[in-house]
DNA sequence: TATGAATGAGTATTCATTCAT
DNA sequence: TATGAATGAATACTCATTCAT
């Protein structure tokens, strides 16, 4: 008599409820049977899903980057790389309205990056992602390549920080203007 | 077991012990035992000059981001504020090369950030100050205030973006030269 | 390693752990781990059922004054007061010889109650009902309430001060004669 | 260059601290650096005078004991020993009012009795000098040797009885009207 | 698959005691 | 005689992890 395989149900549930409770209370701060609370099983339910807690961080890590990423695909068509970044960066800003705590979990990693090199090399790894994304936009606009390369990372960085920026005024900022006016300036 | 230290002396000891071991295994992470150690002294004696540990992150907290404006003010005199920044920037750079887990603390604040709401405070003080003094810079150069203060956020988002960027790639990279190329093209 | 105990088993076994050990080391002096060895479980399994210290020593204080209450039921009829008394006392002393440290540990709370608030608070309720109860069958006996009010605290104290010197003398003492006689006198 | 000995300042200034401290955080609780506090000396200082901890408890318990007997030497000549009792209570009554912590602390040692067999023989030794003080005082009136040493004991019990209870009710209770009207029904 | 109960290995914090001055 | 500074040895409390059911 099997039982029906809720993995698949599971797994969104704990990842979500760690997110939250990394966002509140840090990563190495967060109990496990916070999260358990949060997810709504037991503790000893979550390691039957995740080995412990390292694995279950680093999976939501992944997710983390993963999921930023699936949002570079989202990059429309256009006419001029300026145009498409702007259009892009409305998409991400709505994003980031949603979900405000999935930006603070975020600095989590960022955080963890400096320590531990697993992490770190999994946040280089998007980054380079992120940052070829940009410049293949560019080049699609008729940058030389070696240019492209410059200018995306300066792009991603531009908003990166201020991404950050948001983040300490705790949202109360318009990310996608000054998101859209620094981007036009740097592509001028 | 002789005495040589006086007690004014304990204060910087502590705290740069503390930004190392808050560096490498993160501020929860951090044991008060490992900050002795690292200190040299016993872990009664760090409870001797800080409260609980709370009131040491606080303290090495609030001299980071000290520290930190404390840079703004070597910002040199030149011709345009371009210059200026660029000057600055190498200063900066320079700075980083040396105190390197000092970066690498200053994330572990800005984790902090997204979970304590003093800790949000404080950054938010720093990022203030940080863009009123960019922004003086450019009225300097006879830019309109209301502009200045739009691109001072912009050039302090972008600086604070690379030096993200930087610690994610472990410090190889050349901040200077990309800092100033992006700071040149938002001022352009 | 079985798990042969249900939890609600578990309570009765910390309390009489916790008593051996605070009367043996003091309330104060008494180590959570201690309380764990004696009633053979971990020192986290304590924490399971008593939040911290201080609800176990309330607990235990609770039940220790309950348990004096019960024993006030047993006062068995008779004709005159204090015939009534006078085998009740041989019932109690009956009771003193064996668990001399279950004495012991009252003393704990007695000194407990000279500094804290809330155990000076059931403390006296305890007091307030043991006279109540004495006095009622001085009532019973045809004894004017307002005397046997007096009478009842006169008793109260004097069986109390009796088992102070029993304690004093390490349990060397014939408890149930000098009550005896002595609550004769009063009564008379 | 000799300096004047203020030993004879200084060990009451501490033991009257300590009872203090004693009194409100328990023998077990109290820190040295509290007592150090409240006697205006330094903790080192402290350790000029006792050599550790219990030697200043010990200390402490003498002189509470040595004082009670001291009290015993104040009974008064009298007609009967009813009268000189019920005088005696009077003093002593008087003097419980003042100093009320100096009673709480004597819980404190009594609790240190029921495990403590140092401190215990110095209980008992007390207990059969006051029983003995007041057995003479019978002894005196014309009762029987054998008798007034049981008689003795009821009205020592009695007494620390009723000193319990004032205790318990935060003194708010008429000590001398209890206990002389108990002293004078097991003397009728 | 799911969990209540249990625990080993910590971790922050405290405090009696010491000692150079 | 006196103390500020320091510490070793505790001790209450926590938490990731396990496991019998």
């Amino acid at each position: 008599m099997p039982r029906p395989d809720r993995s698949h149900e599971r797994i969104p549930q704990i990842l979500s409820a760690a997110a939250k409770v990394f966002a509140a209370d840090g990563v190495q701060g967060a109990r496990m049977d916070d999260v358990a609370k949060e997810a709504g099983l037991s503790k000893a339910a979550i390691y039957l899903y995740y080995k412990n807690k390292d694995a279950l961080v680093l999976a939501l890590l992944e997710q983390f980057f993963a999921a930023n990423l699936e949002a570079l695909k989202l990059i429309p068509q256009g006419n001029s790389a300026t145009d498409r970044l702007c259009l892009w960066i409305d998409l991400v800003s709505a994003a980031m309205q949603q979900g405000a705590h999935f930006q603070t979990v975020g600095f989590e990693f960022l955080a963890m990056a400096g320590r531990d090199t697993d992490a770190r090399q999994k946040v280089l790894e998007f980054y380079q992602e992120y940052q070829s994304a940009i410049a293949q936009l560019l080049v699609d606009d008729g940058m030389l390549p070696s240019d492209a390369a410059n200018k995306a990372q300066e792009i991603v960085a531009l908003l990166e920080g201020i991404n950050l920026l948001w983040m300490a005024q705790s949202g109360d900022m318009d990310f996608a203007r000054l998101a859209k006016s620094g981007v036009t300036a740097l592509l001028s």
